[in-house]
DNA sequence: TAGCTTTGCTATTAAATTAATAGCAATGAA
DNA sequence: TTCATTGCTATTAATTTAATAGCAAAGCTA
C-alpha cells in the first residue's frame, strides 16, 4: 500500500493536502491503535501484536513500515517507540480518549 | 458494515473500548474527511461528494448513515450538518490541520 | 554444540471493504 | 410535459484486511 505523503495524491484524494494525507494514513486499520498503544512504553513486535488484540502480523508489519516512513515511530533497543513527531501527534489524539467515554454514554442514553 | 458501537466488539477489537470503537469508525474511508468538510457549512449529498473529491456515492452514503447513527451528523433543511456531538469531536480533530502542515515539512526536509 | 525458545517477520488464501460507474425514482422548475 | 437536480441503489472490479501457517535468525540451555 502506498504511503500517503503530503503534497502528493493519496488514496481517495487528488489534492495531496497534508490533512488528507494524514487522514489516509491514520485511517488505515490499526494505525491509530498502534500509536495509542505505543504511548506508554516501548513494545516489541509480538508485544504490540498482543496489545492490539492479535492484529495479524501482515497488517501490523505493513502499518509499522508506514508509520516509520511517516516519522511517527522508530525502533529502539527496547522495541518500537514513538518519535518526537509521533509523540506530538499522540498528544493531539489523546483527548479523544476522554471524549470517547462521553460519546459512549450517548449510546446508552439514546439507545441507538 | 457494522456500526462500531462503544461497549461492543468492533472491527479488529474484541474489547469494545470506546476509543477503539471510535478509531474503527473514524478509520473508515472518508469518515474524517466528511467531518472535516462539513465543518464550515451544511452540504447536500452532491456538494459533499464534490468536496470529498468525488468519493463514490456508495461509500459516501454508507459513511453518512454510520455517522448519523453515531450521533455525529444529522440532516437539516440545508443538507448534512454536524451535530453538537459532531462539532465537539471536530474541535478535537481541528488541531490536526496545523499539525499536518508541520509534518509535511518533514517530508521535504528529510526527503523521505 | 545440538536442541529449544523467542522474535520478527513472510507467504498464502479468504473475507471484507472501497472504488468506479451506470442509472433510476422523486422533486421541482420552466 | 419536459428537463435538470438530487439522493441515492445496484453492480462489478480492485484493493485492503484478516486468518493462519510457518520459517530464518538470534539467543539460551543442557
Amino acid at each position: 500500500m502506498k504511503l500517503p505523503v503530503p503534497g502528493s495524491p493519496v488514496r481517495g484524494s487528488q489534492s495531496g493536502q497534508p490533512i488528507m494525507a494524514l487522514f489516509d494514513l491514520l485511517g488505515r486499520s490499526w494505525a491509530m491503535g498502534i500509536l495509542w498503544n505505543l504511548n506508554e512504553d516501548a513494545l516489541n513486535f509480538r508485544q504490540l501484536q498482543q496489545k492490539c488484540e492479535s492484529v495479524s502480523p501482515g497488517v501490523l508489519n505493513t502499518r509499522l513500515k508506514e508509520l516509520r516512513q511517516a516519522f511517527l515511530i522508530t525502533r529502539s533497543e527496547d522495541g518500537y517507540v514513538l518519535t518526537e513527531t509521533g509523540r506530538s501527534l499522540f498528544s493531539l489524539l489523546q483527548p479523544l480518549g476522554k471524549w470517547s467515554l462521553e460519546w459512549a454514554q450517548q449510546f446508552k442514553t439514546d439507545h441507538a
